[in-house]
DNA sequence: TTGTACGCGTTATCAT
DNA sequence: ATGATAACGCGTACAA
């Protein structure tokens, strides 16, 4: 590869000289600026990243955390980010983690190698080592999706418990009393999701749902909703609706339901959680709620930016909106109308909550 | 973060010594070798990585060249490369492209720059100069889900005129006629697939399929897989099944018949290409052509190491096997019994075929 | 305004 | 078996 002293020696000046043309710094004039910069062009040279970073001592690399099952919620959400970074000029190196505890060292190790400028967690990891180091070593670190009580780094997200009240609470304004839960594990999530749930019953003065309304599944996949649907179905068959706490975890549900000769919104409701793109596609499409995924992505960039240039991460509230997407596969339960108590009228239907 | 200097210092030996220790080799008495391991660890000393890759010349980096929409299939692929490539060790960077001249010429700096140790392209990049570059320098390149005849890089990828033919000729076995087609561009692939489909009409001596079954879209997702089947309908509402060239524009498909109160099967069948996860799941499953994704990430990963390892590429056929997954969405039209040349009774339902 | 010299962290080579 | 030294490509302080 052509190194800055072919282009000096082709330049018939020194190595510095070149250094200073290709950084845009001052002190060169211009007739030699143009010299060089036409042999850069023509011989399609681009500095060496390595010997950059080592001198520099940064990498311009922000890594990005993420769990390696990675939904299309953090798909787009890594999209956002990657793409403002870029803009920045930094280049972004995902570390894929699995649920393991291999993995989260592993991922510990590879932090500690690549000596990144800035690190986007959209994984929670459960090692706390992890988050010791990088405090310690006071790397920048921004949390996206969810918050830590341990540690102060910035972080970006939703209300999660009050999101899934909202759910929940839409459920109940078309009059489902019985509303079952899919509800997942591992993750600070999963429990904010499931005490928006519980609180809903609370809050209207009701029992505590019954713990035959929830199915735990091991995974937010596709194949677990349809799992821990069925296993709902067989644990009580009174529910009228269901709150899927993602809505992968909701289209697996749904197939369980499809299967069964079950109609949506007909015979079951179901509520998910995320908006992922296809949520508008299925058929009924998915009611459910939307995080501000653009928002997001660009708050956490934003931020990442802001804590490697200058130390500082202002500008709260980190807490962003949450909305509730009304589709198409919420409807009162068999029998009884939809409650009196809310204001609006029929389920928007076809992609009105698109987005388009 | 310290160096491999201060583990020399600490343990009261040469650097040289720590290098050899670190990187396994000979020559190091066990004793120091020992001591030496012992303050590498509970220092927590890892080794840099851009010094290593300045000396070595090598950044034991692969690069994947990906559409920065990718999409689940593409998704699924390039998880197992990862793993794979992981498990070799090799480091992974993701460079996005999109459809315009500008991100390609980026990309093409962006290779030049990172001075990768070996390049997968999952997306067919229009700009020859990339290529061409990757050509001259000779740079360890495999291409994944396309080939290129320009070029003599190894290829993984179906035979996607013959797979794209096989998911016709399924429609025709149950005795489908006028079939449409939502097709895209821009990549080889859209033209290979168009060709099956053509060819299914050619070989068993029919007229060739109307202008008016095919709509044609600007891109492959969700949204123009909806707006093609609504151009579908109004071009010629005679048609009794779709192909659509992925699994998301099927999907997009199937929604606007759902919008427009058409059933699927029953009023029209729908076969898409790739069995991307979620088509399993939707409602009705979708019956589609799975490539084999397993195979050919593991393929592709073990051809960029031994071209890497040994400039060789060896053990062809790099073009795998195809096959059709019979779900739920295609039954005979309207009123046609199934064509009884073929053998197989009714199309399987339920989750048959899940692949669990 | 330009060039020289050094150092970043690591490994390979050669000397010991 | 171990250590000293050079080199990788670049940026920068300092000399010119």
């Amino acid at each position: 590869m052509t190194s800055i002293k072919d282009i000096a020696r082709l330049a018939g000046v020194s190595p510095s000289t070149v250094s200073r043309v290709i950084n845009d710094k001052e002190y060169v004039r211009a007739e030699i600026r143009d010299r060089v910069k036409a042999i850069v062009k023509e011989k399609g040279y681009v500095q060496n990243h390595a010997a950059r970073s080592m001198v520099l001592r940064r990498t311009f690399t922000v890594g990005i955390v993420i769990p390696d099952t990675f939904n299309m919620f953090q798909r787009q959400l890594f999209a956002t980010i990657e793409h403002h970074l870029e803009e920045q000029g930094y280049r972004t190196m995902f570390i894929f983690v699995t649920w393991s505890a291999e993995s989260e060292s592993a991922c510990l190790r590879k932090l500690k190698s690549e000596s990144l400028d800035g690190i986007i967690m959209m994984h929670e990891v459960q090692n706390p080592a992890v988050y010791k180091y990088l405090h310690e070593y006071s790397v920048p670190v921004v949390l996206c999706t969810f918050g830590s009580e341990d540690f102060p780094f910035p972080a970006v997200r939703v209300d999660e418990c009050a999101a899934a009240e909202a759910a929940v609470a839409h459920l109940m304004d078309w009059g489902h009393r019985r509303i079952g839960i899919i509800a997942g594990t591992h993750f600070r999530f999963s429990v904010q999701r499931a005490e928006g749930y519980r609180r809903v019953f609370e809050s209207r003065g009701m029992e505590p749902p019954k713990d035959s309304w929830k199915a735990t599944v091991p995974s937010y996949s596709l194949e677990e909703g349809r799992r821990g649907m069925a296993r709902l179905l067989r644990q009580d068959s009174t529910i009228t609706a269901v709150f899927a706490m993602t809505d992968e975890l909701a289209i697996g549900a749904m197939r369980t339901l499809h299967e069964a000769g079950l109609k949506v919104p007909e015979d079951l409701s179901v509520v998910g959680f995320d908006d992922i793109d296809i949520s508008a596609y299925t058929a009924p499409a998915l009611t459910t709620i939307r995080q501000p995924i653009r928002e997001m992505g660009e708050r956490t960039a934003a931020l990442i930016c802001d804590l490697i240039a200058e130390g500082k991460a202002e500008g709260s509230p980190f807490v962003l909106e949450h909305r509730l997407i009304e589709r198409e596969s919420v409807a009162s339960p068999k029998g009884a109308p939809r409650d009196s108590s809310t204001q609006d009228g029929a389920p928007r239907l076809g992609t009105g909550g698109l987005g388009l």
